[in-house]
DNA sequence: AGCCAATCTTGACAACGATCAGATGCGCCC
DNA sequence: GGGCGCATCTGATCGTTGTCAAGATTGGCT
């Protein structure tokens, strides 16, 4: 039961419960996102009473918050990655958008949750603003030719082009686009064509619509 | 109790109660579709016992289901209607894209219940493809200038524009966006900003494009 | 008229989120 | 170093939910 003191801020008596919880609860959207999760079931599988949670989340929004936060993170991660293996200058958007689609592929529940608790708080942790996706996107529209000056212009593109990440993510996975997927040779060849069709993802015109 | 008999097909001793929980439903979406719909309050705004609805829809995913379809149905009417007040030729997939996003925004709960039906069932009702929202999405491409012929882009590009006002409408309710919204004078500005941004919707553009 | 079957109600069960009164034990202060 | 304070955890409990089984009720067909 007893783990190994880790060098993080280690609370109180019972070892680290908040962090197990949230450990928990993602083991519990990896394992089977289908329905909602239980914020019981978090506590069954981190082994603590029903009740106990209650003293490190006000709520069960708040636990998942929690997990969304770490959603978020992951999330910044991959798309640096993805960004990092690219080759420079050829479709550095498209890259960005299909690990962001990749992600919410992979990652099904954890994404469900990353963007409920977005629509219930109604706002973007700024941390993801700061130094996460949202601020890797602003950065390669820059690169791609947009003015930085031009905050205005900025923010529109920035945000159109997550929204189109956003609804490409939660509707690649219908059944009715499956024929079509496989005639276009695989889900990244799909992605790439179906971001390519929003000409947004495309410097060279991005550059002249501004 | 007794109703006259519609020229519908009229089940059985008690009215037509399928129809009634469908209604009380709507009812209690549009009034407050904060959280999520209760098969027990719509029993309960119905007038009849929690068990009764079981004999008319196997599930509570069932009652939404039919709930979704109405949505569809009004999303249809919606989109159609913005069309044939639209001047021709100007920005006809900006207009669409917009009402699009104005049903989701003015029906948010029920909005949700379509998509999260959407999700379970993985596809989409063929009443949309065949009649629909869908259908009106890939006319308007062809008037801005793609090739019928060619089905496969056709259909990627639809799906493209689709996913773009999803995104669109999903995230367009964060409160970040409140002050740029603002700066552009107002929701609508903002909306056709945004969908000016995804390029495929200028037909100039998606003409070249393809 | 009389029966069948579909409809609706009652009652029940398990699971859930949330709260509250106690038990438990860490850490700090004297 | 001993005792106390307080955060932590448990157990019980409440109101609610989805779903099911059994019984009451009623309309329609023969």
């Amino acid at each position: 039961m007893e783990q190994a003191p880790v060098a993080e801020t280690r609370p109180y008596h019972h070892g680290d419960l908040r962090r197990a919880l949230v450990e928990a609860g993602r083991r519990l959207l990896e394992a089977e996102g289908g329905s909602d999760l239980s914020l019981r079931a978090v506590a069954r599988e981190a082994g603590v009473s029903p009740a106990a949670p209650y003293h490190h989340f006000r709520d069960k929004n708040e636990l998942l918050d929690a997990l969304a936060m770490e959603g978020w993170d992951q999330l910044g991660d991959q798309m640096r990655a993805a960004l990092a293996e690219a080759e420079v200058g050829r479709d550095r958007l498209v890259t960005l958008g299909v690990a962001y689609v990749r992600f919410s592929r992979m990652n099904p529940a954890i994404y469900r949750v990353m963007f409920a608790c977005s629509q219930n708080n109604e706002t973007m942790p700024e941390k993801l603003r700061d130094e996460g996706a949202y601020r890797l996107v602003c950065d390669t529209l820059i690169e791609s030719g947009l003015d930085p000056e031009d905050e205005t212009g900025l923010e529109l593109a920035a945000i159109a082009v997550w929204c189109a990440a956003h609804g490409v993510a939660e509707m690649v996975g219908f059944k009715e686009f499956a024929p079509l997927q496989a005639h276009l040779g695989g889900e990244e060849a799909f992605l790439r064509a179906l971001f390519s069709q929003l000409d947004i993802f495309r410097p060279h015109l991005v550059a002249q619509a501004v």
